[in-house]
DNA sequence: TGTATTATTGCGACTAAGTCGCATTAAAGT
DNA sequence: ACTTTAATGCGACTTAGTCGCAATAATACA
């Protein structure tokens, strides 16, 4: 059978598009306040990134981090950006800019996940 | 009183070193063959990385990854490379050539974590 | 060389992030 | 309505990493 429209991943995808940070499963789970379940909040998630209208970074705490694609349209996706996360707000973002890199001859790249941390302007 | 030499710490470094790759707790503990207690060799990789000789990058499984600096004198480091991880192989490796970024107005970067993975080489 | 000091180790307990199995619930096709 | 099965909720589990504390051992120093 093909996917349902729940209430969870209603009140999941909303709230990530609301905020217009990157979010983690906790700040999540706690805009939720209970109203959807741990594991089921994971799961939305990782299906979402597998559909392709989210995708997952990970930061240097070691944490998930979540952000709606904006400009990816269907099986093309251009993540190839850095993310920066204020050690003072905690708040993380997407930077703009695209990020090129090389790889050794022969490397085939398949996930990109550039982190940057340290103080936001507000934090500085 | 200052630092001591002790057995753990001679064994971590050489390990680290002999393996060229960039190394996980995890392959570091098989390595040492239980010779060397799982708390101790986190707190002598992180005292290694506060001591400035090891830099620690976060891999986008989540996971913490070592190497020793190679390129770096004293205090003044540089790690704005991206590593490279196999989804084959699982080898982890640093990546050769600076990485350039700019930040929004007002912000201050502190730490730089730049990953990529796919298929080496040999996995490819 | 022997003793005192305390950095470091080993061990166990703990935390936090994320996953999984399974019974139950509820979308959607008929 | 009825059926089918995707998705949820719940608890148990795993794995990475940290922490407190008593025991050990590297160094300073008499
Ligand atoms: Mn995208
Ligand atoms: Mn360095
Ligand atoms: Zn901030
Ligand atoms: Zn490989």
């Amino acid at each position: 059978m093909t996917a349902r429209n729940t209430k969870a991943k209603a009140m999941i995808l909303e709230s990530l598009k609301r905020s217009k940070a990157v979010t983690s499963h906790e700040t999540l789970q706690k805009a939720l306040k209970g109203k959807a379940d741990r594991a089921t909040i994971y799961r939305v998630l990782n299906r979402f990134c597998d559909d392709g209208i989210v995708h997952k970074i990970v930061g240097d705490d070691g944490k998930q981090y979540f952000a709606v694609c904006v400009n990816c349209q269907g099986k093309k996706h251009n993540h190839n950006h850095f993310h920066f996360r204020c050690l003072g707000c905690g708040k993380v973002e997407c930077l703009a800019g695209e990020v090129g890199f090389k790889l050794p001859k022969g490397y085939r790249s398949e996930n990109f996940n550039g982190f940057i941390s340290g103080y936001c302007a507000l934090c500085s």
